[in-house]
DNA sequence: TATCAAATGCTAAACTAATAGCATGGAAAT
DNA sequence: ATTTCCATGCTATTAGTTTAGCATTTGATA
């Protein structure tokens, strides 16, 4: 999906799925140790040209959203962690997201992720 | 962890941690789309220097391997993964990961991952 | 309506990352 | 011991990123 991008690029595309668009400002802002404004705009027109995003004006400034359907870029997020990081394991990859989040997990917490995974075993 | 690296860095860092460790033959081999073996060469000089990882030799070449424990570079991409794409919601990343994988998982697996639920559930 | 504030369009210069390729060195094979 | 094969050391060049700043546009405000 977004592989091929640059540092910056990466970083603003991190943003936009984020939050879900963004203008340059509000990308801006959330990068940490930013660069310029004016690098974050030309990143953000390199983004467009490359066809990563598009805009809409809004009022007096565009607003910029993913191309990539969001539901598209989650998948592919999953499968490079999984590659990554747990050899493809799908269930070690679950134990090690609720054991980073476990402290904070509630037991309805974890009775909706049983259900969840009930109903994933019936579809099957 | 490694969110100030640039796109050949990271991709580096990723096939390292993939690997475990890695010479800069091995690590190009895994990278789509690679530049030179000299390019390679270079980066990993650079992560080195930066202090991502080390190497030891081995035989005539180098065998590097990343400075970050395995399992806290795995919770820092979880983190990330979380923030970037869900919400910070173990549960809609847990539902999201079963998703994709979906097809591919046996009633032993969905088991196996109850299971696992239940443990870290009595463990609160 | 006139002014202001905040956004984009653009471009050139400065900087940093990425690359290629030659020089060097060492392990393995003959 | 000598040759060969790979690996690293190094450096110059190319490609890409980052920057500032002026011109322009456009809502908002007095």
């Amino acid at each position: 999906m977004h592989h091929d991008l640059s540092k910056r690029e990466r970083q603003i595309m991190e943003v936009i799925f984020r939050r879900g668009s963004g203008s340059v400002r509000e990308v801006l802002n959330e990068i940490p140790n930013p660069p310029s404004y004016s690098a974050v705009r030309a990143m953000m027109n390199i983004l467009e040209n490359k066809g990563f995003i598009t805009h809409v004006k809004e009022g007096r400034k565009y607003v910029y959203t993913s191309t990539t359907p969001i539901k598209k870029a989650k998948k592919s997020a999953i499968v490079q962690l999984l590659r990554t990081y747990f050899n493809n394991s799908t269930s070690e990859a679950v134990a090690a997201i609720i054991e980073v989040d476990r402290k904070n997990l509630k037991n309805t917490d974890f009775e909706r992720l049983i259900q969840l995974i009930e109903e994933a075993k019936q579809e099957e």
